[in-house]
DNA sequence: AAGATATTTAGAAAGTCCTCTAAATACAAT
DNA sequence: ATTGTATTTAGAGGACTTTCTAAATATCTT
């Protein structure tokens, strides 16, 4: 899966801040752009990394691409977390 | 708090490690330096990140300095993430 | 006080990240 | 087929990251 990949990807605002937009339902490109003061290749190379660490999901439709929250690594993210912190589990 | 700090501290495969290790309680940055092939002065620039992200404490006792875990944040981290994948109480 | 041990700080090198502009690709509509 | 719209890819610039070596600081021991 890649800690570190998903980690990173959540380090940047703009990256999370797109995440939270996309609770609301999957968005194409071009709308997660226009909630930024970016050009669209900059969204683009975002969108990548978010994909790249699996947060995303993308689906191509006539010539727009949706983006939608892929929650599962989500998941495993947090339960990294509960280990960490000691939940009384003694899980490593 | 600072989710970016946060978050690129977390993205750092030796400052998990470092995390994981004080899971089993308090060490001197010596000793989890031993854990390492890393100079002491590599060590010490992550611990100083892992502080600044205030993920650890740091406790000087004679010519050591001890780390030992902080909880707190890794909670906030959780209840973000939590937020995030939608827990059915709407929040934002 | 002098020397030894623990740790940090400073500075440099190599690599990675974020942003832009310009160009490329892909599909839609006329 | 041409033009237009949506998005990505390529390449460059400046900033940040990770690691090292060397030097500095702080504390302990003799």
């Amino acid at each position: 899966m890649g800690f570190a990949e998903t980690f990173k990807a959540l380090s940047d605002p703009v990256r999370r801040e797109i995440l939270t937009l996309l609770r609301g339902g999957r968005l194409s490109a071009g709308e997660i752009g226009a909630h930024f003061d970016m050009t669209g290749a900059t969204i683009s190379y975002h969108l990548g990394i978010l994909k790249r660490a699996q947060l995303v999901f993308e689906a191509k439709e006539k010539n727009f691409i949706y983006y939608s929250l892929n929650t599962s690594v989500v998941e495993e993210v947090m339960l990294w977390l509960t280990e960490l912190k000691g939940d009384g589990n003694d899980a490593q």
